[in-house]
DNA sequence: AACCCGGGTGCAATCGTTTGCAGGACGTTC
DNA sequence: GAACGTCCTGCAAACGATTGCACCCGGGTT
């Protein structure tokens, strides 16, 4: 039976009488059980060698046997950190974004931290109402594909420490993919399979993914004696992935690199019921590889973007950036993953 | 400019010099500029109706004029109350949760609450331990497709208020599916299509869910004359389905139902591998409608769990159960998606 | 004219910690 | 033997809100 209060003769508030559980005893209870002061009681655990060893145990000891836990709230309140991060995505039902949440969470928990989670449903607008939201519960945000304008950026960054996740702003630290290091693999790899000309699906006009893939297919196809041809921005979605379809039939490529792996599915499902033979008539690289990837006939080759590894990166220098060394966000590699949608390079039957 | 502290006299502690504009007026800021004490100003807030029209509003604008915004923690401790709930699920990567948690959010956020996520990586063990870190930082949590063992419940039932989605347990409030209401479509559209016998192909052993499923099919279809013959229990995973399909293969059936659609794709897959006809001469019926199960192809003919809606139910739950006036969680009906791996029933070629 | 009622306001205690400062006990050093 | 560290410990002041209670003041009752 936790004390309500010490032993002092203060004017003691009624207990309440059917509170739960959870709130048991307090520091106080625990002081005066041990016969310290709070104070010492206190510093028991967050600065052990500052009381004798002795003591230290008898606290910790008794700790465990009156179930003691330090209030969350109060704590939050002297110290001025919550103990928690946020984490904005764009859409939960993404699988993209659960891995990476993942990742995060995974990293937060070690280090004993909660995650806040908050999706905006693609919403730009409500992106920075959000972020003020978050800003008043953590410590800290990660912001991960972000599509706020360049403004509201700024204003969030001020607001409390960001770090953004696959987009990049000036002055704001960023885990980025580097799309160069996949993209060059399946250069090499269309390359060698006889392509010449391959095709570019791409996602929403704003998107920064989209920017920066599409970008880097600028760059380095040519390298490898690669033409690229833009087919478009497309809806980032399955049903984008089949309205694509017509336009790559008409291009005259033998190979397609497309935005995103849920399109690229869109896109092969489309294909397919056209009558057309994939790989052998044209191979499909998509990008992501969300793990449905690997369950979709034909199994889709794919550029595989660390997703996971980006939560965890992301938290991890928040947590350095609040303990005042910030590590540099790292810029994550990008790889090639081979499966079933490519092979070698064939004219087609018919046009 | 946010003023450091009001007019009185006491000893003033030095402002801090390098924080972040987040951290800007209090309360106490706030009364002073308003010419007010921080009761009244407190009460503008909380209890709009008693402070007269005139002072409340003079306080609101001057609360925006200055940015106020409430300390939570502050709040937290003296209320008792974070105005945040806990989510705990046993798989973020699992497209299935990523919807369950956006329903919870959406409506969570509306009520002006947070989400805190866990994901217990698929170990029932450390369920119970998640649940106490959650507890002291949220009001209320839930629970989804939680293992943990009974007397974990209990306990976790007794730590906070809880409730459970998609498993049950006696005097512990749950958000349940209706398998019933879909079976019976499924036994409706599989008799209307000629099946008489028709396989089950079992997730895992323990699961409360595959419980559910297959004692509603044991229960409904023989009342609509179908068979059912159990194929054994299986992984839950995409590979677990494909391990599934000689067994099925063996099994003297025109259709199956399967314990959920990531499995469905994968005996689908392997199957179609086989250079067996789907779903000509065999029917395959998923659970769960996850977003993929659309995409592939063949498109999935499945039971839809509402998912979103039952993380909103859960979160409905809460919020009145916190207020005092707890409603019932719902049981949320299913209903069959009609796709693609279903037709007409067909003696198979060669056994 | 005395009384009551009630709306609007302020006082001050309180929530459960952390932490700067001061003090006591002991051992060292000159 | 005095001065000085070093350890350990306790006091008490925060942190920023909420809220029970008391108070003031005007208008309506009797």
């Amino acid at each position: 039976m936790p004390l309500s209060s010490g032993s002092g003769g203060g004017p003691v508030a009624a207990s309440e009488p059917g509170r739960r559980e959870a709130s048991g005893a307090t520091l106080r209870d625990l002081a005066a059980a041990a016969g310290v002061s709070v104070a010492t009681a206190s510093r028991a655990f967050s600065r052990p060698e500052k009381v004798d060893t002795s003591t230290r145990e008898r606290i910790l000891r008794l700790a465990a046997e009156l179930k003691y836990v330090p209030n969350r709230a109060a704590q939050a309140l002297i110290t001025g950190r919550t103990m928690s991060l946020g984490l904005v995505v764009p859409d939960l039902n993404n699988p993209f974004y659960g891995g990476l949440i993942k990742g995060a969470q995974d990293l937060a928990r070690s280090l004993g931290r909660s995650v806040l989670i908050a999706d905006t449903d693609e919403d730009p607008d409500v992106e920075l109402s959000i972020v003020e939201h978050l800003a008043q519960r953590t410590d800290a945000v990660v912001l991960c594909s972000s599509r706020m304008p360049d403004a509201d950026l700024e204003r969030a960054n001020r607001l409390c420490p960001v770090v953004l996740v696959n987009r990049e702003h000036a002055g704001v630290p960023a885990v980025t993919f580097d799309s160069d290091s996949g993209v060059r693999e399946a250069a090499v790899h269309l390359r060698a399979l006889g392509h010449r000309r391959v095709g570019y699906v791409g996602g929403p006009v704003l998107s920064f993914s989209d920017a920066a893939r599409s970008a880097s297919l600028g760059q380095v196809f040519p390298e490898h004696g690669l033409e690229v041809v833009l087919l478009g921005n497309h809806e980032p979605t399955f049903e984008g992935g089949r309205r694509a379809a017509d336009r790559v039939l008409l291009a005259d490529v033998t190979a397609v690199m497309v935005y995103n792996d849920v399109m690229a599915m869109g896109l092969v499902g489309r294909l397919l019921g056209y009558g057309l033979e994939i790989p052998r008539e044209l191979s499909v690289i998509g990008w992501d590889d969300i793990e449905f990837s690997e369950m979709f006939t034909p199994a889709l080759t794919t550029i595989r973007v660390p997703r996971a590894e980006a939560g965890r990166a992301a938290v991890e220098y928040l947590e350095s950036a609040l303990t005042g060394h910030p590590i540099a966000p790292p810029r994550l590699e990008t790889r090639l993953v081979f499966r079933q949608t490519t092979a070698r390079a064939h004219r087609r039957r018919a046009e």
